[in-house]
RNA sequence: GCACAGGUGGGUGAGUGGUUAAAGCCAACAGACUGUAAAUCUGUCCCUCCUAGCGAGGUACGAAGGUUCGAAUCCUUCCCUGUGCA
């Protein structure tokens, strides 16, 4: 009793509508295990996929099928074309509007993606820098390729020496947006650093992470792969480049073997393997991002195991 | 059978007598990531030991011998691979 008065009140407060996070890395089953939750408990899938927000990239995408999406509503999927370019701010923007929809409906959001920079935009934010400004980058890229990186890198260190530290004089592109980010704004971004980040409010966040056994899952990203080869990728490939030219976004995992496929720069059976090699790369570096996300709970297993998806439900009714 | 070419660390591939445990690239593993993120970048990467270091020892360039103060590098024989001629 008296500990609870010295504590405070007990927050019993009105319980925030859930939001419920599926990530894992590619191939993992997350868009099964999306499918599975969404219909248990009303749920409204919103997608956290850099490349599949783009429309008429379908068969590399892995999306989830019209079928599919017909008995459960998906949001941001096919919501950009090929020839414009997204960014994580406008990513988390959009989420966010679309989350709130949800939310009004009360249904249960379901974010469900592998791109952890446009999750931990949505969710934790972004700080408040400018936007992108592509003069000053193509600027700065003609420069970089005049006198090398390490150019980029002696600027930021006079316009801002606690960023030049966190960002490596090879790394041009965040090097790129840290000089971005002092000249537009006139500040440097360490100190817009410092005031922080625009969380997302709201919502209570649940994180259900898919954990697979690596070398399967390495087996299973091969497996995709010569799918999407023998199911099309190339014929879209080549459809999207006649119609698009070369754009920026073929140079997505799949697609950029495609093209240089049918450039003649690769054979067919080279290209699959270089799209393989470069999905399990992939997958790899967002287990990487994914151990640092706050708050997972972990399933060791594929997001279209039935087992797993008991588990999922199992764990998300009780919490 | 003869003639050339060649056999290097998980792969590829430099190195042709001495700071060479052996470049570079790839893979693998670990890490970073604040508006291109399916992007970009960093570290480790033969074994053992410790006082954890541009540290000590061991093993290593098809095999076995040899030359040399010293060999992946030179010589001999053998084994294997590719190409050409039979």
């Amino acid at each position: 009793m008296e500990l609870a008065l010295i504590a405070g009140p007990q927050h019993p407060e009105p319980r925030e509508p859930l939001l419920l996070v599926i990530l894992g890395p590619t191939a993992s089953g997350k868009t099964s295990l999306s499918l599975a939750l969404a219909k248990k408990f009303a749920g409204e899938i919103v997608n956290c996929d850099s490349v599949a927000m783009y429309a008429e990239l379908n068969i590399g995408t892995a999306k989830p099928s019209p079928a599919e999406r017909a008995h459960v509503p998906h949001h941001l999927f096919d919501c950009v074309a090929p020839t414009q370019q997204v960014t994580a701010g406008e990513y988390a923007r959009q989420a966010r509007q679309i989350l709130a929809g949800i939310k009004a409906r009360h249904h249960l959001p379901i974010l469900v993606g592998g791109t952890g920079l446009y999750l931990r935009a949505l969710l934790e934010g972004l700080f408040s820098g400018p936007q992108r400004s592509e003069e000053l980058r193509a600027r700065l890229r003609h420069q970089t390729k005049q006198r090398g990186s390490a150019y980029l890198h002696r600027i930021l260190q006079r316009l801002d020496p606690a960023a030049a530290a966190r960002v490596h004089a090879n790394d041009t592109p965040k090097l790129i947006r840290a000089i971005e980010v002092c000249l537009a704004s006139r500040q440097k971004m360490s100190d817009l650093w410092q005031q922080g980040r625009d969380p997302l409010q709201g919502f209570s966040i649940l994180r259900l992470g898919l954990d697979p056994e690596r070398s399967p899952l390495y087996e299973r990203i091969n497996q995709r792969a010569r799918e999407m080869f023998e199911g099309g990728l190339i014929e879209e490939t080549q459809h999207l480049l006649q119609k698009y030219g070369a754009v920026r976004i073929l140079n997505s995992l799949g697609y950029k073997q495609a093209v240089q496929m049918l450039k003649g720069e690769l054979s067919r059976e080279a290209a699959l393997a270089s799209a393989q090699q470069a999905h399990r790369n992939y997958a790899k570096r967002q287990m990487t991002w994914f151990r640092r996300e706050p708050d997972v709970h972990w399933l060791r297993g594929y997001g279209d195991d039935a087992m797993i998806q008991n588990q999922a439900i199992d764990w998300i009714a009780s919490s």
